[in-house]
RNA sequence: GUCCCCAUCGUCUAGCCGGCCCAGGACAACGGCCUUUCACGCCGUCAACGGCGGUUCAAAUCCGCCUGGGGACGCCA
């Protein structure tokens, strides 16, 4: 088998999404299998809506996701010689013609066909005109010229199998603007052919552009490459993904706190299985994403499972590297703590955060003013009565006289107080979370405490205490 | 409207060259265990082959129709 060269293609209109994530995840994945190459490639034709800081954005997402990719980045807006020479072959061949229709006329037929019942569509009526360039003209491909017979154009899919659509249903597209530059499917064409691309995975409301796109192949005389059409992913409601589902872009969920192996890992199985294997690392992915087991149906978003891997993989990675990862949302919170002591409490917390953004809430909770504690409405008018905040006095003195403050000696303490003024354990553990941290959830009560240290505890304790 | 694609639990899916499937795994939900709280973890329960016809000794698996869903039909990509 010849080395397979794969393909990601975005064009810079918006932020990385999801859907677009998934398949570069996929043509990467099949070219690490293979020892292929993974070539990037900016689809920036459309002037007016590309955008170079969208570029900026997709290139830092596919990085975080550890999607690197080979050789360097192409962009089509400079290749423009290269779709030139390609729409100048065919013009000189017969296979293309000039147009001198305006936007309007064209609409004109198209409306017309729909009127009929058929499909929208150019009529041809430039093709034996021989109409040279000229202010306003577009090149279009002549499709009668390159399919004679007509017949089908058929192939045979990596993930929907055979497809075949009648060279009729094709018209006469086109290839060059009257602005000179390529159009798509042209663009696409040349620069698959000349990056050497072996296999076209891209979501799958390209089929019917593949069609058009082998007509082309056909035209220039080019060998075709394998195409592989990933269903579309929906929204949970089964519908097109969109803004009223919440994120859709990579960078959200970046900001939300997620790990890219968990998002990674969730969208690999949309689409794609290996028997019933949810985990994988990217090793796994690699050696198992042979092209094959991919899912023709589409599948819909779920964020309670992508939660769910990302759970997992939060509490698998090591502290001091949780560490470094949440220090940044530590930092937008505006609370001021080292790394170093931010050790003991992400150890503390990790097994109970499901996002980064979680653990940065927990971190903030103890970190923050005494005043500053938010009591659940709830749990404190259930704990802070005026027993409890009893309680809570008399604890603090027990604290404040502790020689040390380590969660054995504090555990003895809290342990000997509560047994040895008849008390119990339900008395006084309730008002003492309130008083920490304002609910009735968390850890361990001497773990917690010893790792907030005295000071904060003390000075906690004395505000729930007040009457 | 025309063309193309798709159809297994609420969701992601396994199975689909027919019997091993009165359909397996995971998320969610629910119940329990663990626990001085909350999570984590562990155990368990609920839950699906869209409909109708064929082919066959036998169909989730093959074929047809219907229904439903999606996509495309641009001088956007």
């Amino acid at each position: 088998m010849n080395k397979v060269i794969t393909r990601f293609a975005p064009s810079p209109t918006g932020h990385l999404h999801i859907g677009g994530a998934r398949t570069a995840l996929f043509c990467w994945l099949l070219a690490r299998h293979y020892g292929g190459e993974f070539r990037l490639r900016i689809e920036d034709t459309d002037l007016e809506r590309s955008k170079q800081e969208y570029t900026d954005s997709i290139l830092a997402s596919m990085r975080w996701l550890g999607l690197d990719w080979d050789g360097e980045l192409a962009y089509q807006t400079q290749r423009t010689a290269l779709y030139n020479a390609a729409v100048d072959r065919l013009l000189e061949t017969g296979k293309a013609y000039w147009c001198s229709c305006t936007p309007e006329e064209v609409e004109a037929m198209r409306e017309a066909a729909r009127a009929r019942g058929d499909k929208p569509r150019y009529d041809g009526r430039c093709r034996d005109k021989h109409l040279g360039p000229a202010p306003g003209s577009v090149v279009r491909l002549n499709v009668a010229a390159v399919m004679p017979d007509g017949g089908r154009i058929v192939f045979d899919d990596m993930v929907k199998g055979h497809i075949a659509v009648d060279v009729d249903e094709l018209d006469d597209m086109i290839l060059r603007r009257s602005d000179g530059m390529p159009t798509y499917n042209m663009a696409v064409v040349v620069d698959d052919h000349d990056m050497g691309v072996t296999h076209v995975i891209r979501g799958d409301d390209h089929v019917s552009n593949t069609p058009k796109q082998i007509l082309l192949y056909k035209a220039l005389g080019w060998d075709l490459p394998v195409f592989g059409h990933v269903p579309m992913i929906l929204g949970p409601d089964r519908q097109k993904l969109s803004k009223r589902h919440g994120a859709r872009a990579v960078v959200e969920y970046q900001k939300d706190g997620l790990l890219p192996a968990a998002l990674v890992n969730c969208l690999v199985r949309l689409g794609w299985s290996h028997g019933d294997q949810e985990l994988f690392t990217m090793d796994e992915l690699i050696e198992f994403f042979d092209g094959t087991n991919l899912n023709s149906s589409a599948a819909a978003f779920d964020f309670e499972k992508l939660n769910w891997f990302n759970a997992h993989y939060l509490h698998e990675t090591p502290v001091e590297e949780l560490v470094r990862l949440v220090e940044p949302f530590v930092v937008r919170k505006g609370l001021d703590v080292t790394a170093e002591a931010l050790v003991p409490m992400v150890a503390l917390y990790r097994e109970r955060a499901n996002t980064l953004l979680d653990l940065a809430d927990d971190m903030a909770r103890m970190l923050c003013p005494t005043e500053a504690v938010v009591y659940d409405e709830k749990a404190a008018a259930k704990a802070l009565t005026d027993e409890g905040r009893a309680q809570l006095r008399a604890l603090h003195d027990v604290f404040a006289a502790l020689p040390d403050f380590d969660p054995a000696t504090l555990d003895t303490a809290l342990n000997s107080y509560v047994a040895g003024n008849g008390l119990k354990f339900k008395q006084v553990g309730p008002p003492l979370r309130v008083a920490l941290l304002g609910n009735q959830s968390g850890p361990h009560l001497p773990d917690l405490m010893a790792v907030m240290g005295r000071e904060r505890v003390l000075s906690r304790l004395e505000r729930a205490g007040r009457a």
